[in-house]
RNA sequence: CGGGCAGGCCGAGACAAUCGCGGGCGCCUUGUAAGCGAAAGCUUGGCGCAUGAGGAAAGUCCGGGCUCCAUAGGACAGGGUGCCGGGCAGUUCCCGGUGAAGGCAACUUUAAGGAAAGUGCAACAGAAAAGAAAACCGCCCCACAAGGGUAAGGAUGAAAAGGCGAGGUAAGAGCUCACCGGCGAUGUGGAGACAUAUCGGCCUUGUAAACCCCACCCGGAGCAACGUCGUGGAGAGGAGUUACCGUGGUCCGCGGGCCUCAGGAGACGGCUUGAACAUUAUAGAGAUAUAUUGUCUAGAUAGAUGAUUGUCAUAUACAGAACCCGGCUUACCGGUCUGCACGGAAA
RNA sequence: GGAGACGUAUCGAAGUGGUCAUAACGGGGCGCACUCGAAAUGCGUUUGCCGGGCAACUGGCACGAGAGUUCGAAUCUCUCCGUCUCCG
């Protein structure tokens, strides 16, 4: 199944007040179950799908670095998904401080957190 | 050759391969990969095709289009602009010229109307700071003082009542004269700003990015505008109709003044073909205009351009559309082209 | 995306063309008094940066940054930078 954003201030602060959370280098991971019966602009939330949400801060990279910093994430995610459990919320987060990083460093950065979060079917690399 | 001045163009470094993203079109699909539907068709999916951020997308400083409020109307208040002519849908923009300032020059800068329409302000210092004024030192008259004359000199100040020279005088003074500057009148040139010549009286500080005067311009709000559909839950029943509400400074004026809905989750529309871009020709000094032919060039909605490998150049700046245009301003690694003046060398 | 407002000592702020901002006034810091000790109160003092001087003291630059108008700008005008508020 495929996966779709996350769109609405609740819904984040939903993922970040009762999720599970993770940090590494570069960023951080905070994971969600989601309950029965959720709904997103009055329909109902396939049970089976990912829901996934990007964020970089704007004041300090600017549009094109938060853009640039999305794209890497959401890149990294994408390899990283057919092994993830159905049915979660995901938001990822860059640091506020320390640039962006290079996609091989974010990368298994991003694998290691969800590994710590025992969300990864087999081992990571 | 050197250091300058002005203007233009390019700018996710380029190419190839494999995976991936956005919307568009086509096919699977006139009975099918899955679902809904009576059907038309719609949603999802798969495959293919072409396509997909900027010169500033930025700041939001101006000007519009568009939408709603009246087809945006009058008065006052308030605000903007300000040499002249032209361009433009329009502007605080652009082009050409005038004056002033800077530079050897190419060239650059310029909110540049009015200070004899009126009012205000000009601290400190100074005798005096704007009156047809004033005597602190000095100078002169007088034997000295008292008194008077005097704005040449000193002193103060950002600024001291046209400048400088000669005559003149007791000493002085536009008191008189030449030149220069300013003002006014007349003539000439120019479309005009203005330039220039002659004559006149002998002159009246600066500040209008202080109030103001004159001329011209401006109704308000913004796509989170606005329109359509509206879940849960809560809400509404009254009869004021010269009230009240709207037009976001005030008054006038204008519109609404009702009937079953209004409405704050959310969804859809608005959403991209336009004062568009490119080519050639003509007119013009130029901005630009006209004609011709051709092109369709992002429309997302938590917000689409990434990853890996290889080769070449070399470590690649500022930086991401959000209703759309035209300007301005600001940020920027570099590359490249054109013209011009100055200095040197050679011929 | 759009519409506004505000930047002055360490903090909150006044000052809106002229005697150096005595950087007013309040808070904070420091010192003294009161107290067994503290709080509160009262009095005094300190409060930017770069220099000069052995010292008492003294010169220049500073009102977010840079230009302009003016004799003179924290104040008026323009362009940037930063912070905050409102509209969904």
């Amino acid at each position: 199944m495929k996966s779709v954003a996350l769109r609405f201030n609740f819904e984040f602060n939903r993922v970040y007040r009762y999720g599970k959370f993770a940090t590494g280098r570069y960023l951080s991971v905070h994971v969600l179950k989601r309950r029965e019966g959720t709904t997103q602009s009055g329909y109902k939330v396939e049970p089976s799908l990912r829901r996934t949400g990007f964020c970089a801060n704007k004041k300090e990279l600017g549009a094109v670095g938060r853009n640039r910093a999305r794209r890497l994430m959401r890149e990294s995610y994408r390899l990283l998904e057919d092994k993830l459990p159905e049915g979660y919320d995901y938001v990822f987060t860059l640091k506020a401080k320390g640039g962006i990083p290079d996609f091989h460093e974010l990368s298994t950065d991003m694998g290691k957190c969800l590994a710590r979060l025992d969300l990864l079917e087999g081992s990571f690399l």
